[in-house]
Parts: C-alpha cells; structure tokens; sequence
RNA sequence: GGGCGAGUGGUGGAAUGGCAGACACGUGGGACUUAAAAUCCCAUGGCUGAAUAAGCCGUGUGGGUUCGACUCCCACCUCGCCCACCA
C-alpha cells in the first residue's frame, strides 16, 4: 500500500504550480518558432465526460510536446457560447441563457483543470460577450458593403407543435426532437452570405491543404458538389416565353421526351393563370406541399406529377414535348426544370413509365440492342450515338463536349458550371445570438447599423415562450431606433446570427481578445496564423471548415489578413464509444471523469484515454481497461521510487548497460516519430510500457548477478545507468501523463518544470549497435533465425544460412532453385 | 443510389511487402495472506500431441501478382460513417 502513488496530493500540487506559474502562456516577444495548437471551442454545456475529454487530452499533449520540442506555443481556449440549448434550458427550467451559460463555463473549466489540460488562459473569449460579437457583427457589415450578403425569402423548418422554426440537427427524420410533430417548411425573408461566390475557390484551394485528412477533403468536395454542364433553352409553344435548363448529359438532348418543372418553380404561376388544368394542378400543388420537405429530399416520397397542359420545343429537333411538374425536381438545383431523357436516366424512365410518357433511345449499349418497348431500366453508360441527327456514330464522351459546343454556337445554350453549395442562411429567429446590425426604416428602406454604434446589444429582459416570431420582436426598447441614415423612426432587425458565424473566425481573437479598437491585430495575426495545428470532432467536416474557410478567402480579399487558409493541419480524432453507442447525456451511457479521476488520478484517465486506440478511430470505453494505466503509472513510480531510496540494483553489468541504453533509444525514436506523425499516442505509449518492462527485466537480472557474485556496495551506488534510462522514461511520458512525471522529475533532483526541458534526441549510433536477428525462411515459411552483426554481405548471410543446422536439415535431399537475400533482414531458400 | 472507412485471439489493438497477434484488458495457475483485496511471478490464437518434441492451420470470402501478402490488384460479403431524386 505504502508504494501506491498518492495522485490527489501530487495532482493538485502540480495543477496550482501550472497555474501559478502560468506554463501554458505564449511568449509574445520570444525567439522560438511559433506553433499555434487550436482544438474547436466548445459550447458550453453541463458538463464533461470521458468522450469529450479525448479532443482536450490529444490537444494537450501536443502542445506540451511542442513546448518540450523548442516552440512558443499558443493553446487558447474559448466558448461557443451562443446557440439553441441554452434557450431551450431558459424555456424549460427559466434560466437566463446569460447565466446557465456562466455557470456551465465555470463547471467545464475546472473540469479541464482537473484533467491537467492547459490553456494560455489570459486570452479566454466568449461569443456570447458583447466584445466579442460586437466583431461578429462587425464581420457581417463587412461582407454586407462587400456586397456579400443579400436577404431573400426561403424555407425554414417549422414545428408546428413548439410553433417555433428548427434548425437542421433538430429535424429528426423528418420530426421535431421534441414534440415529435411533422416538421412543415415555411418561407420567410432571410438574410444570407454569399459563399456561393467562393464555390470554385473553395474546391481548388483543398490543394492547398497537404495535411488535413483525405476523407475531410472529400467531404467538402462533395459538399461543393461541381458538375460540368450545359444550360439549354426551350421555347414554350404559343407562348412568348423560353425555360431554361440545366444538364450533366447534353448528349442525350435528342432523346428529350419531356421537360419537367419544379412544383416551386415561378413559371408554375403562370402555367396556371387562364389554364383549364388550374383546379387539378393546384390541388397537385397542395399535396406535394404537404409532403415534409425530408421526404422529397430522401426519395421516400414516390415521383408524382402532373401534365401543365403546355408544349415545350426541344431546340435540336424542334419537337414538341409534354411540360410536366413533378416532386422529383429540386428548386434550389440547376434552374429547377430538368429535360427528361427516360431512355437514359433512371429517375426520368421511372416517372416516364408511371405516366406512360413517350421513350427515345439516343445512346447505343455496346452489351445489348436497346428496345424502346422492352426496356426495364434507363441505360446510363456510355455508348454511341443513334436517332441524334448528325452527331449519330459519335461516342459519347465526345459527344458531350460537341453537342455543348454545338448548342452554344447556335444559340439553344451555353456552357456552364453548377454547384451543389447553396449559399448560407444566416438568420435564426432566436434570441441567444448575436443581433443581424441592420434597421428597417419606412423612408430609407433596409439601412446598416453604423459600425462605430456596435454593437447592437441583446437585451437582458426576454419573454422566452416560442411563438413563431423571434423573441426580440416583444422588445419594444429593442427593436424601436432611429434610422441610421436619415435619423427617422426605425426598427432593428429581430433575427440573430446563426452560431456558426461566430465561429467562423474566432481563431483570429485570440491573438488580441481584448482589442477594443479591432476584431483582430492584423500584425500578430499574420505573423501566428495559419494555425498549425487544429483539432476537433469530424462532425465539423464539412459545415464550421468550410465557413471558416470561406470567411479567412474573404478577409483575405479585403486585405485584412495575409493568407487563404486557416488551418494548416488537420486532426479529426474519432468519438468514444459505449454500449455501442456514442456517448452522451440523451442515451444515457455517459462515463463521468469526476470519479475515475479522484479514483485513479488524472494521468490515469489521460493515458488510458490515449491508450484506447488509434486517436482518429472511433473507439469503446472500457471502464475495467482504465485499471491497466492505473497499474503501469504505479510501475513506474515504484520503479523510480527503488532508485531514489537507492533500493536498486547498480547497474554494471555491460550486457545489460548496452541493453538499456538501446532500448532506451529505440523508444525515444518511436515516441518522437510517433508524435511528430499522425499522433500515434497508442503505440507512443505501448513502447514506454516497453522501456519500463526493460528497465524492471535489468534490474532482476543485475540483482541476480549480483547475488550470485556475492557483490554488495550498500550506500555508495553508482546510478547513472539506471538514472538515465528512468529519465528518459519519466520525459517521454511527460505529455501524456504530466503530473506524476512532473512530481519524479523534481525527485530526480531537478529544479524546472520538466516542460521546460528539452525532448531527447536519439543517437542512431547506438541503434545499429551489436547484432541483429536475421530470418531464414524456406519457400517463404520461417524456418530459422540468426544472429549476424550488422550490415553484413550477401555472401557471409548466405553461408550462415545454409550452414544454420535447422535449416540443413530441411535442405536434405532437396535442391535448391534460388536464393534470397535481404541484408540486415532475412534469407529466403526457395526449392525446385 | 453515391462517396469514404473498417473487418486480425475471449476483448481493445500491433505489424503497410519480410518473425502475425507488440502493448494492454480479461482468463487460468502459482507466490504472499488466517482470508480477501492489492501486489508479484508463470501461462494464454486454434488443432494434432504426454510434451516446455515436432508439425499443421490461421488476419471477412474467392481469385490474382510475388521468392514471400494482414499489407498490393480484381471480384464479392458484412458492418460503420458522411452525402443523397443534385438532372
């Protein structure tokens, strides 16, 4: 009992010295290369578990290895402090969000102490803090003069039940989270930023991103969603008036039998004026009106449609095809009319064939004849032209381009390029966010607020019961002011920013988070962004990256900071998982760090953590495993303990000296390479647990020499040996365990913090020492092994394999086709 | 439907063309103890075998490349994640 390391006192005592010592504060005017170590500020929520704990261990232990490796770090952390559950909490239980905001912060942040993570604190922010979203506001008037931001009318998910709008997260399969109703859509007028403007700068500068992870790149590059196309035009007949359209496969124009129009699309309007059709296309209407936006987007919804009453004419052939409308076309996509080919489009030859529409093959498959009348499915491969006029025979891959070309010069289209990426809606109608800075003035129209009357305050003061509108409508002291530009009445915008506007760019305030004059120092911006390491959930993949990405191309633009990128390096680690599930408060599977910690210690749940698995795969908590790092810190305690009280062995026997300083430098070696990789923590670890498995295997080994040889110096030990290794030991588990080895680095008889020390090299001088083990194998199998120094020749490794008495054996009688050598590795003897 | 990733002992995982199963967890046995816990030591992929002799099999399935494949290529199966009527 009395050797069990006492991890309350040493934890605590280590964790006030960090703080008082402020270790983690960056050095602004130091010599040392910069490394930035950003991990995603959370939102504040109740409190911690093991699952969340991952993102701050990993990011701790990078930035004090940095530390150790010769950089001047900067690991701020702040708050994403806006957002729906702390209005939900003031709804449900009438809190402020003001002050179960605070008190959540308050709660993690002595979570984090707890844990040992350390921040430079002294640049904390908070979105939630008027200093900082008077900046948020100040970025949207920017991009508003830009000419950035623009408001038009779009649909919101509505609950009807809570009678309030939903964002995307709370739409659950197609229900209100909460209430369960049926999710509508609404149109409302909304503000939006236009990164859409950005689409191709997006794409092309993920060249740029040599060290974020593939997976994320493909995720935004599918997300950006480019395609290559043609917009083509089509007269309607008797009237004065072309559709346009948008396709990937202008090759298959001839074998347009139809054109299909949006339910939402304007021209719809018009069809429906003066048409003999207008009680059935608006009842049409209605039901598909009816159906959940998540249905028609999910393909659960079966295509349906109905006949316009209106011919269009395909220009290429000027015949005259059938106008339909159908739930299968997006609005928000192309132009939102699509030309059907059924012979060559799976959606198209579904719906064709439900409505009996006419069917022209245009495209040969080179497997099989195609039968307009016997054909099951649409054929979508590639083939050659026929019943294309003059483009029959072309192949078409080529004929893609040529008919584009084609169409272009003879004015029935144009070439163009159409993304995926929608321009991003801004506007919630809720409280906890930061107030759009614009004013409605009947006189001037929409009118920014002046950026010297930043910001635009929320008011404390909130009824907070949903009612459809944002509650800041109800404020009158709010929303009554005077008009910006002509000084008349006026009212504010009610809506507030959606929360991933403050996050776009929050990275840039922690260079000068209490600037009052600007949103960032220009200067030290540029001189500490990009930021070099960047650490969070994959769930950000796609959204919080690419706006951050889209906001710093912006910045950019205007001058105010001096690169494209914000993250130069990527690391997206995996989610802990229990009872096969991912952790959290709504399944009930949480494992509270509160416990272990007072249990086992901080270091015990930090290595363990680390232990679990590779950091960027997902991975299952195991309370029981938690034990295993508990056992090894107490070994290396125990270890180092037996040194200090000169309980151990002198190491002097010269075997077992060479032994230990290999050993010792092989793990310096792997540790340093695994953490200068991809963050190898797991196999990091695995080897220190080697090096302490090699240093107690010596000790036994040297006492027991030392008992058969009768030796016996009590009192005057010469450690240097068994001190060296233990050193290496207690540096290179330092990251990762950084009280315990903080507590046995003063105990070795060192002053400084050991993160002040400097992280051991290796000697590959030592490594190539003495002999290796060289494989011989027959036909492949493993049959032997030897020992033979170092960089011998083929020829002495081939002798030493054929003279091997194992191996002579299997030779008996058998002869020999070839053989292979690999120096420094294996011999493989390959028979007839 | 598309994209990405994964599949290795009882479990988490290691090995990225060259000794499969490092390091741990668990389990079994032993030591210590009046006893238990803790700790320490030994064993631990499967099969044949008295064996710590020897051998065979073995990284989702089937094929291929190679002197040699968990690793590379082709096809398939299963699971997970992201996107999804994007014309």
């Amino acid at each position: 009992m009395e050797d069990r390391y006492p991890h309350r006192e040493i934890e605590k005592k280590w964790q006030e010295f960090w703080q008082k010592s402020k270790l983690m504060k960056m050095a602004p005017s130091s010599a040392k290369p910069k490394f930035y170590c950003l991990m995603m500020f959370p939102y504040p929520s109740a409190s911690l578990h093991v699952g969340h704990g991952r993102n701050y261990i990993i990011g701790d232990a990078v930035a004090r290895f940095m530390k150790m490796r010769g950089y001047n770090v900067l690991a701020p952390m702040g708050w994403d402090a806006f957002g729906l559950p702390a209005e939900n909490a003031a709804i449900k239980n009438n809190v402020h969000p003001k002050d179960s905001t605070a008190n959540n912060i308050k709660k993690m942040k002595s979570q984090l102490y707890e844990w040992g993570v350390l921040y430079d604190w002294g640049r904390e922010i908070s979105s939630s803090n008027p200093d900082y979203y008077k900046w948020t506001q100040w970025l949207f008037l920017k991009l508003y003069h830009k000419g950035l931001t623009y408001k038009k009318e779009a649909s919101v998910n509505w609950c009807p039940g809570c009678r309030t709008v939903l964002a995307n997260e709370q739409v659950i399969n197609g229900a209100c989270e909460r209430c369960a109703s049926q999710v509508k859509q609404k149109k409302l007028k909304q503000w939006f930023f236009k990164i859409t403007d950005y689409a191709q700068r997006l794409l092309d500068d993920l060249e740029l991103l040599k060290e974020w992870p593939e997976r994320v790149k493909i995720m935004q590059r599918n997300w950006i969603g480019r395609s290559e196309g043609s917009f083509i035009d089509f007269k309607v007949e008797g009237m004065n008036k072309t559709l346009s359209c948008f396709t990937t496969r202008p090759d298959t124009i001839f074998g347009a039998t139809y054109m299909v129009l949006a339910p939402e699309h304007p021209f719809v309007g018009e069809i429906i004026k003066g048409s003999p059709e207008k009680v059935r296309i608006n009842d049409f209407l209605e039901k598909i009106k009816g159906q959940s936006s998540f249905d028609r987007q999910f393909g659960q919804v079966e295509k349906e449609g109905i006949f316009s009453g209106r011919y269009v004419i395909n220009p290429v052939n000027n015949e005259k095809i059938p106008l339909w409308i159908a739930n299968y076309v997006l609005f928000e996509y192309g132009t939102g009319a699509v030309m059907a080919v059924p012979a060559h489009d799976q959606r198209d030859f579904e719906f064709g064939n439900k409505y009996n529409l006419s069917l022209q093959v245009v495209i040969d498959d080179p497997g099989c004849d195609l039968e307009a009348s016997s054909m099951s499915c649409a054929f979508e491969g590639e083939g050659e032209l026929v019943n294309s006029a003059r483009f029959n025979g072309t192949g078409s891959k080529e004929a893609k381009e040529e008919i584009a070309l084609w169409m272009q010069k003879n004015n029935m289209g144009k070439k163009t390029i159409n993304y995926k990426l929608r321009d991003w809606l801004i506007s919630r109608q809720r409280y906890w966010g930061a107030p759009i800075p614009i004013v409605y003035c009947d006189k001037c129209g929409i009118v920014p607020v002046k950026e010297e009357n930043l910001p635009v305050e929320l008011p404390h003061s909130i009824e907070f019961r949903p009612s459809g509108v944002s509650p800041l409508q109800d404020n009158k002291d709010f929303i009554n002011t005077a008009c910006p530009a002509c000084g008349g009445p006026a009212r504010r915008e009610v809506d507030t920013m959606d929360t991933f506007v403050d996050s776009s760019w929050y990275y840039l305030r922690f260079l000068s988070p209490d600037n009052a004059e600007k949103a960032f120092d220009v200067e030290m911006v540029n001189k500490w962004l990009p930021v070099d390491q960047y650490i969070g959930g994959v769930e950000h993949a796609i959204l919080h990256l690419l706006y951050s990405r889209f906001i710093t191309k912006v910045f950019c633009d205007m001058g105010f900071v001096g690169f494209k990128e914000p993250f130069e390096r990527l690391f997206t680690q995996g989610m802990i998982i229990k009872d096969g599930a991912k952790m959290s408060k709504s399944k009930g599977n949480v494992v509270s760090p509160d416990k272990l910690i007072a249990d086992y210690g901080a270091d015990t749940v930090r290595v363990y953590t680390l232990f679990i698995g590779p950091p960027e795969k997902d991975a299952e908590w195991n309370d029981r495993a938690v034990e295993g790092a508990w056992r090894f810190l107490n070994k290396v305690w125990k270890t180092a303990g037996s040194l200090l009280k000169s309980a151990a062995p002198e190491i002097r026997d010269e075997k077992l000296i060479k032994r230990l300083k290999k050993k010792s430098n092989e793990v310096i070696k792997k540790v340093t390479l695994d953490m200068e990789g991809s963050f190898h923590f797991n196999t990091a670890i695995s080897s220190i647990m080697e090096l302490v498995n090699e240093i107690k295997s010596v000790m036994d080994k040297q006492a027991k020499i030392d008992i058969e040889s009768g030796y016996s110096n009590e009192g005057k030990k010469d450690y240097k040996n068994l001190k060296a290794a233990v050193e290496s030991t207690v540096i290179l588990l330092s990251p990762f365990a950084p009280h315990i080895t903080e507590e046995l680095w003063q105990a070795l008889g060192n002053k400084a913090s050991i993160f002040e020390k400097k992280w051991p090299e290796y000697d590959e001088l030592i490594l190539k020492e003495g002999f290796i083990p060289v494989i011989i194998q027959i036909n492949g199998k493993l049959r032997s092994k030897i020992e033979l120094a170092r960089g011998s020749d083929e020829a002495s490794l081939k002798t030493a394999a054929l003279n091997d008495e194992k191996i002579k054996s299997y030779l008996k009688g058998k002869e020999i086709k070839k053989i292979i050598v690999i120096p420094d590795k294996l011999v493989n003897i390959v028979l007839v």
